[in-house]
DNA sequence: TATGAATGAGGGTTCATTCAT
DNA sequence: AATGAATGAACCCTCATTCAT
């Protein structure tokens, strides 16, 4: 409602930044190259925003509105049971990486700059970070209860387990050269599986035993 | 006794080095910070090193030799069957990653910042990637010729999960405060669980339908 | 009303640096002694050259357009015969070199630095003296055609005569002080003097013995 | 007498020096350059020399000594008229020119460089130009007297214009490929005639004749 | 005498930011 | 809002010189 004017230029600017600063990092993207990727003059960037750092900002901002306020927002309208919840989450995580591989990335690779820094951008992070491991936590406490996953799993250390599998999981495709689509849903299905298995109920299946019995 | 001359301070820049990129990026980092932290002159770190590209590249050079090659080295001398030099693989990678923190994460950091740049230090960082999968998918296939892992598994696919997974982990440990060592060892093995599950012969029960009639 | 905007800075930093680079060289000059010259920043220097060649190779350019095109004009405008055209040219020649003094003589300057460079900029001062040696060459040609100087005289060789001598002229008048006016014109005169002189027609007399029969 | 040791590092300093100054100038020609050619430490040179400065002063006590101090004993060693005296000049200086091409080469590219120093080197240059002015300006003056030269002939202006055509033609053969020996002769005779006509008598016949009357 | 690591001033260049238009 | 010339701090790197060995 406030925000309503024209904003087709500042949309451009953080648009691009993101391309840029993927491929550059923070540091290594300079101002003008973002002012002429846009089509704009230098000059422009700062009728739009007050520094380099605020375009960044920005960037967080929308990566937090976007990707986790949606994730939230998805699985707190689903109404079935923990497992549902979790693929839904689980769905939602990996289609939002494939449609907004950008946004994705350049969050994971501008962590590796500004985690550090004590920068206000730093704390932002941290804090964006802290919410979508609390929101995960909360999710798998869910289905603790539900008895759905093991009563000794350690929520907290599962949701960070389930962040950094996907976070690699970006990391790879992006390094490696970007799957085709029929690989893409089998490794999110493994990785989905895997990450399932870790956190199922002991009584189901000793995972000793499927482990180590292998050696006959 | 051959060229061995005191390399100190040559040293002692590379693990600064480490450090400061760690922090606040390649680009983010200036040779004066490198030289006033290692407490010599600005000029000094020339008299080791070419240009500041040339100490990235001594880092990488160095992850690859003490990590890529100690874990080949680690997983060659060991004898026995597929699970035994998994086990020996994941040891070595998960404690390399604890004693050795830094030089892990800053090679993942720089991954983010250097990929994408098109330069020569790129190509060497995609070299000791490929290098990477690469054993580790030679590990997976010996796996699966001694029938210790389905025959369906696509053993790229797993070994890039498995690098991913890796990946994933040490980056949350960076994010978040640095758990404790008993947290540590939970983090540890149920990532290894996860992964061996994720694996296993279908026989046995029934990850197969999850991961090999992906398609119904 | 082309691109005309204002080129001030621009020209205040050609003219500065021809002032500068014949006081100490090239290579001999910074940019921010440039800067402090002209009055501005030291970055504003690149607002207007990519670099501190791009403005020698500005100079060069302006060398070439006033002096040679000029010179070249001049001569293709007099429709006299070939004493005449010779005493346009020179005229030409020493008039600019008393008017420009400093343009002509970081020509001169500059020649002994970049020469043996194998830079861009060598490649353009070559094919600018190459220019200026040819167009004399043909000048002195059209003389022999019209029988105005000996058929035996390598016009070649005279043109790099002639400009040798007037290329020393220029450098012997920095050296030494600068002469009065009235010193220019017995210079000047005793240069054409001597220079045609060694042109002339043998049949009129001696010179014949001198040049021609080198070989006895 | 006084320094007899061994010398042989600190000429090849010397030389190579010379070679490396022509090529690029004294201020883009490091120390490390010159050591490297010569084949010894950087600090080796600082051994032989106490600056870089004082490496160029050894170039030009060399060129005053061999050149200058040659060219004045040859000529006072020659008992001949004027005539015989400015040939064995001439001779020696074209001889020199063709035998020391470096040295002479140098001397002409570091004025440029030098000249508006303010520099002790500097007044060292003009020093040793003056010199030379003065022996050439007192040969002429010799010439007037024998009546070989014209009275009315300003001997300083021609003494100058004597070198400034010397220099002249070293700087052009520089910047053109070297000619071969056959068109150095030509060369060589062709400027010495131009400037021993310049100068002689007016009585064996009209200047102003031979060029004026070419109008028919 | 010879060495080469160490120094730090200074060079060319980039770039975020400002501001008059 | 849009521009781009201007700024000056900061960056990477070079280099003459020193000095302990």
């Amino acid at each position: 409602m406030t925000k309503k004017r024209d904003d087709t230029v500042r949309d451009s600017i953080i648009e691009t930044s993101i391309k840029q600063f993927l491929a550059k990092g923070f540091v290594g993207t300079s101002v003008i190259e973002i002012s002429r990727a846009v089509g704009i003059a230098k000059g422009t960037v700062y009728c739009h925003f007050e520094s380099k750092e605020q375009i960044l900002d920005s960037i967080l901002d929308k990566y937090a509105k976007e990707f986790l306020d949606g994730a939230i927002d998805e699985v707190s309208k689903c109404e079935g049971d923990f497992l549902t919840r979790f693929k839904v989450f689980f769905k939602y995580t990996t289609e939002f990486g494939r449609d907004h591989r950008e946004l994705m990335l350049v969050w994971h690779t501008l962590l590796g700059e500004i985690i550090g820094n004590s920068s206000e951008t730093e704390r932002k992070m941290k804090e964006i970070q802290g919410r979508y491991t609390r929101f995960l936590e909360g999710l798998l406490e869910g289905g603790k209860k539900e008895g759905m996953i093991g009563k000794n799993i350690d929520t907290l250390i599962h949701a960070r387990i389930i962040i950094a599998t996907l976070t690699g999981m970006l990391l790879v495709w992006y390094i490696e050269s970007p799957p085709t689509d029929d690989e893409n849903k089998v490794y999110v299905r493994a990785f989905r599986e895997a990450i399932l298995k870790g956190m199922e109920m002991p009584e189901r299946h000793s995972v000793k035993k499927a482990i180590i019995k292998q050696k006959p």
